[in-house]
DNA sequence: ATGAAAGCGCTAACAC
DNA sequence: GTGTTAGCGCTTTCAT
């Protein structure tokens, strides 16, 4: 009541009020004085009185540690970062941990200004989706804490990254719509120069660089919004209309190509074969079910977890790059290249 | 090089080795001082050879303010959400706030945790979107930090919120479908006991009442999975086959009809109509696209952010709810009871 | 066991 | 203008 309005009452106050040191109250606060003797008991009912909250920032000011861990994600917005912070949350909870997550929209300066703010920051470790550009590498190679990179390889560098195998992933993939009897087939790519999607398109170009007969095999770069990518997936289905089946590199795409076809008539899992790189909730729901390469990403975030949690402790570690293994989800897209379902039912899919 | 492994250079580091005072170097760091004589460019070539950075959190604790504004929203991997924090992150830039933005998990007890945590941060001020329980209610008016309610009403209070005219906005969905010659209208709903979908369901029914013509409307608490929603919503289906319309109250929902009705073969645009309250990326891009009542997610930002800038200025202004519209978009799935398209194409879709 | 006092990195009021 | 100094809220020796 005698303080002015806003601010809260400090380790001071609460002191005064149950008449000991401050020193003590901070004793009583991190347990470490026992709490039912009269003192204790007149510290706590002072806190109780007051409202007082530790200031956890002042604490780990004093401390100089921090129980903080910054994540930086490209995009909210994107199922697959949203469904990483979440398990990243997840890995958080019951430890002395917690994630502050911020965005760099896939813009490469707001990427640099973020990170820059987290060295500013008592973070004990940075965790970083890094945005389609590799000009965070220098920014990482000389943090001063310990960055995890996720999901994205950033070229020629020695950092510690958790990523999934895209190339076996997109190749197994490749494989399965080859053995299905596709010959003619549409890649759409999002664009060149992205890693994860080059990394794609080498293992679907391997798998099919192996097949001996001839295969027709389109490669288009749609670009990153839906709507370009539906028209121009269109267009392709347009001039190749004895293509059989689509393979998409990543999420956006195969909405794209799930609206392009059905603006067409093309049957989905009867006369048209769809395989999506990376999973979505309508994909499962639709009907038929659109097949897809599921990314692990309780997965990743476990081993991201572990990883920066070991760096945090230890610096010492050689850094290296840890590939994670998708699953391909049987769906009712997912047909032999002469119109016959592989698998008829949801309930064969295999489980991530 | 003299100092241990992992700590930052310190202000004091700096003075050192420009051989001034801190309190110098911080005159130069906040421009109190000019920069280009002597001393000015000693402090810099030091601050560049040392690579120091300013610890913000330091030097709000010293300040006694902050530039930080917590978010909680009940979960990143909803859409809405994903969204919302994304246009807040849009809304900070260029101002002197950031957004440090975490998630309840629907979870009232975590959500409790999250605030109690912001309680000890030096937060400037809380954007909360409850989750589905009104437990906090005690904590945010008792906060000694202003706090503005997104989304979600909480009842019987008099706090700062933001939200959507869920009422009136799902009135006009359930007029327009009546005007279109409906008559066995399905209404799937969340559940009962959640403040905005029992907005959402008084406004249908107050424009049911309305309406003179014998009704059939079934409503249909669907759960909150996608999975059993579908279930649920296909046994009515097949219980009811005079259904000539279904209106989702909440997004999931949507997905868990098209599937649905996918799965009967009825075809959406054609035999049945479809309107969704709150739209997602795939409804506007499956064929034939799914109406949607939009809402206007970014408008939402604005006046919440607009909000709490206000309350962190000044507190005493009296609080109050904010309604905002949403917009009805036209899409295929709006078709008339005997099945006539009112609106064919994707262009006269009403802009948000 | 307990309280006084120093100090985390920084800023702001104050003297010089 | 410039450096000295006190202190933000907290923790942690270190005397008592």
């Amino acid at each position: 009541m005698d303080r002015k309005i806003g601010s809260r009452p400090s380790i001071r106050d609460v002191a005064r009020s149950a008449g000991v040191s401050p020193g003590c109250v901070s004793n009583v606060i991190n347990g470490r004085r026992k709490q039912d003797d009269p003192i204790g008991r007149a510290v706590h009912e002072a806190i109780e009185k007051l409202g007082y909250r530790r200031n956890t920032i002042a604490s780990n000011l004093r401390r100089s540690q921090s129980r903080f861990i910054g994540l930086v994600i490209p995009d909210f917005e994107n199922p697959f970062f949203a469904e990483l912070v979440a398990q990243l949350e997840q890995q958080a909870e019951g430890t002395q941990y917690r994630i502050v997550a911020t965005s760099s929209r896939e813009d490469p300066e707001i990427e640099l200004r973020e990170l820059d703010e987290l060295a500013g920051w008592p973070v004990a470790g940075i965790l970083l989706v890094p945005s389609m550009d590799s000009r965070c590498k220098p920014v990482i190679q000389t943090s001063d804490k310990p960055v995890v990179v996720i999901d994205r390889i950033i070229p020629d560098s020695d950092l510690d990254v958790i990523a999934v195998d895209n190339f076996e992933a997109s190749a197994e993939g490749m494989r399965r719509l080859l053995e299905l009897g596709h010959r003619r087939i549409l890649i759409a790519y999002l664009d060149d120069g992205i890693v994860n999607v080059d990394e794609r398109l080498a293992g679907v170009r391997a798998a099919a660089a192996q097949h001996s007969d001839e295969l027709e095999v389109n490669f288009l770069a749609t670009g990153p919004d839906v709507e370009g990518a539906r028209q121009r997936i269109g267009d392709l289905l347009d001039e190749n209309p004895g293509t059989t089946a689509i393979f998409c590199l990543f999420n956006s795409a195969t909405l794209a190509a799930y609206g392009a076809a059905q603006a067409r008539n093309l049957r989905l899992g009867q006369g048209l074969a769809l395989l999506s790189f990376d999973d979505s909730t309508w994909m499962s729901q639709v009907q038929p079910a659109v097949a897809a390469i599921i990314q692990p990403v309780a997965e990743i975030a476990r081993q991201a977890w572990e990883r920066i949690l070991t760096r945090i402790d230890a610096e010492t570690e050689p850094a290296g790059i840890v590939r994670v293994r998708c699953e391909l989800s049987q769906r009712e897209t997912l047909i032999a290249a002469n119109g016959v379902q592989e698998s008829a039912s949801r309930t064969t899919e295999e489980q991530v």
